[in-house]
Order: C-alpha cells, then structure tokens, then sequence
DNA sequence: TAGAAAAAATGCATTTTTTCATCATATTTT
DNA sequence: AAAATATGATGAAAAAATGCATTTTTTCTA
C-alpha cells in the first residue's frame, strides 16, 4: 500500500535522535503530535536555515550536514560563532524569551533539518517536566558551547585562535586528524576574528613550520603536539 | 516580641524583586518554602560570590551593588564576560546542565546577595511549569547578554572595544553619563580584552580628543555621538 | 598620617595585525 | 569556450597593539 504520509519524508523517523530522546520522556502518542507538526527539509551548501531576526518559529534539529552559526552586524561583516555537525539540535537559542532569532544558521554543506513547530513544542513542553529540563539541559548547552568559543577567542592571538579553529574543526566537526575543509578562507577568518589574509598566512606558516599539510582545503594535522602548544601559549 | 528568624536578615524579603516575581507564579507557602532554603549574605568588594570550577549548588539573586562574571583560564588571566548591577538573578548558568559552575562571579562593590538553595529551587521548578519556564527565560537572557557582548567585542579594535565598554557602563551599569568607576583600568581591559596600557591610551586618547573627561575614576561622557559613532565603526 | 603598596600614566621599542597591490587558480555564468 | 567572478597566495607598507621601564598618583594600612 501506499502511504501519503511517508511521501515527502527525507528520512525515516526512526533513526533520528531527537525522537530517541524524546521518546525516553513522553509517551509515543505525545511524540507523534510533536512528529506532525514537523516538516523535513533539505538544504544545499550555502542555503540559510534559520535567518538572523525572523521571527522564531521553528525549533531545528539538524540530521545530516554541517552548519554555522553567524552573526551579521549592521556592516554586513559577519561573525561565526560556532560550527555544528549533526546530530544536533540547533537553532533553540531563542526558545524561551525571544520571539527573534539572535542569529542565522547556514548550511555549510547539505543538510537534512528537521523543523519543529515551537508552538506545539510548547505546548507539550508545558505538560511534562521532564522534557522540558532536557530541553533546556539541550539549549543552555548549546549556548555554553558557544561562550567557551569565545573564551578561547577572546584573549589569544591570531595564531592560537587559528590553532584552535584547527583544533575545533578537526576534535568536533569532521572527527579527523586529515580532512577537506568544507569552509573558505574568509570563513575561517569569520570564525577566529581575523583579516582573510591573515588567515592565509598562518596557514602557510604552520605548512612551512610542518604543524600542518595544507593544500588548498585540504588540512592534515602533522605535529599535533606543536598545534596544542600554539593554541595553549596564545 | 523578638523574632529569630529575623536577626540574621540583611534585608527584608518584601522588597525583593525574586520575591515579587516568583509570587506571580506560586502560593506564599510554597515561596516560603524557597525562602527558608535560602540566606542572605554580604559581600564586600573583591569577595568572591560563586567560584569557577565549584560545585554549583546555588542560584544567587543580587539585590545590592555590581558584580563581575568572569572567565580564569590556565595561566590565571581573566576575561570578564559581563558586568552587572542589581537588581538581578547571577549564576544561574549551570543550574540546568553542569554541577560546576563555569565562571566565577565577584563583587565589584559592597553587595547583599540571597542563595538560593538549587536543589529546593528544582524541587519547586518542577512542580510548576510556569515558573519553570520564567527561571529559563531569566536565565537564557543572561547567556544572551554575555554572547551578545561578546560579539560586540569580537571583530572590533580596541578602539571601538573601549567606546562599547564605557557605552555600557554608562547605559546599563551606573545608568548616568558620569560616574565613579568601581573598576580598575586592569578590569577594564580584561572586559575589553586587550591590553591595561591599551585601556590607558585609549582613554587619556578620548579624553585628549574632548570625547571623555577622564580623571582617575571619574568619568564623564562628552561627546556621546562621537564614542557612539567609534563604538559602531570600529 | 607616614610609609608602603597598588594603580594609573607615559614614552618608546618591538611585535602583531591589517590593508593594499598583484597575481594565480578555481568556479560560475553567459 | 570565453568572460566574469570568487577564492587563494604572497610580499610590503602602514597601522594597531603589546610589553617594558619609569614616573606619578592614589589607596591602603599599620
């Protein structure tokens, strides 16, 4: 039989985390409400997500993909707060106290998202205590995640900033000590708060010093100990 | 008749705003409850209110005086997240997912505080959804508060770092155009993150260019299009 | 209230970072 | 396939920021 329900689905339901954790604090009756006020979508590399002062309405769980969290100030620079594989929630920063998103989240490459009607969110959040501390354990997590970014931004230098981008990218995002960079220069630079060239420069230093293999946006670690260094020392 | 329960009070429960908050969303007895699982203290300038690394075991509500969030990496260098003056609820950003508190907070002047008992406060919580959601919204709009701060500063020049920082002392902390600074220029740069000689320069700088009149603490904003005009360019 | 300690201020040498100019190489668009 | 556009790389000059030595001022405390 055909069944219309499963039609425009990108994925099957049963593999996604949220749900699994989810169904730990409600019953699956409850869930399944929650299921179909929820709509899968795919988004292309470079395609926006969630967009920096549109109204919130929508809680996003990202299911495949990379992602980053940007802000844009009012000259149109934009700031990376943080970078984001799946799976993950993502986008609940303002779920409880702001009707407007405080910043965009764009694909960094394809993604599957789920996005979660807030409102019904809400509503079964309300009924059950549970879930609503796991929700919040979630998103005040999220917003942890991004302070400590900050942290170790705020009083280095560029070249333990960019150590630590390096770091960061290689321990949480693609999980290797040899990846392909999915990001460009200038996005680096977003994200360690730095000029592009600056950016380029140190890359090639670390190349020249043999701290990393750089070639093109292909990044392996070669003295892993030296790059912890550089990002402690600042 | 003597009271008991009264001698150790800093101050009386009707004027506090937590009080009054939380009484829109629960009976007296059950605030009584909060009441008696909490005490009021004193803090005297410097003294530490909640310390990094902690188990968390309170939420603290200021009542009186300004305090400091702040970050102690490694090698014993701060970052000040924020600054804040009463009235209002600090360190309630672990009480939902970390038992360690993340950052320390320390009084900037004489300060009352009430802690609360976290495991009562949760107790409470959980009963009552709708305070649940109000502590949430408090508490993520402290997290907002730091990450928004901390963008400002992030792909600033000192320059404009400085201009911020003054801005908001002078809107959001003292709320005058001149005050009495109760922090060191050492402070100062730690909430910058730059160098103090930096924090030097650039004020004797803006005062010399008839932007501020800067005297040892005092400070007296003159010119406030143009500090507002260098906090938005940079 | 004198003396010590801490904080603030100043100038200068050095380092770090940005900006700009130029060019090579990808990637898209037409 | 050519043209247009974006991205990456390099070097040099200018600007910004730090670190240090030293002096002055303020604050603390005995």
């Amino acid at each position: 039989m055909f069944n219309p329900d499963l039609r425009s689905r990108v994925y099957n339901c049963d593999i996604c985390l949220f749900k699994f954790i989810s169904c730990q604090y409600m019953e699956p009756a409850e869930f399944e409400k929650l299921r179909k006020a929820s709509v899968q979508l795919r988004f292309k590399k470079g395609e926006a997500i969630l967009k920096q002062g549109a109204r919130a309405t929508h809680l996003a769980f990202l299911q495949k993909g990379i992602v980053k969290f940007f802000y844009e100030d009012e000259r149109g620079k934009n700031l990376i707060l943080t970078i984001t594989k799946s799976p993950s929630l993502i986008g609940g920063a303002n779920v409880f106290n702001e009707s407007m998103n405080l910043f965009s989240i764009q694909a960094v490459e394809d993604c599957e998202v789920c996005m979660i009607d807030l409102a019904m969110l809400k509503e079964i959040a309300m009924e059950n205590n549970r879930f609503l501390m796991k929700l919040l354990e979630m998103i005040t997590g999220m917003f942890k995640d991004s302070i400590l970014n900050f942290i170790n931004l705020a009083h280095k230098q560029v070249n333990g900033r960019i150590a630590d981008v390096i770091l960061y990218l290689s321990g949480s995002v693609y999980r290797s000590q040899q990846f392909t960079l999915t990001l460009t220069r200038k996005e680096l630079s977003e994200f360690a708060g730095c000029s592009t060239e600056n950016v380029i420069h140190t890359l090639s230093r670390f190349h020249r010093e043999g701290i990393l293999n750089v070639k093109g946006k292909s990044i392996e670690i070669t003295d892993y100990e030296r790059l912890q260094k550089i990002s402690k020392v600042g």
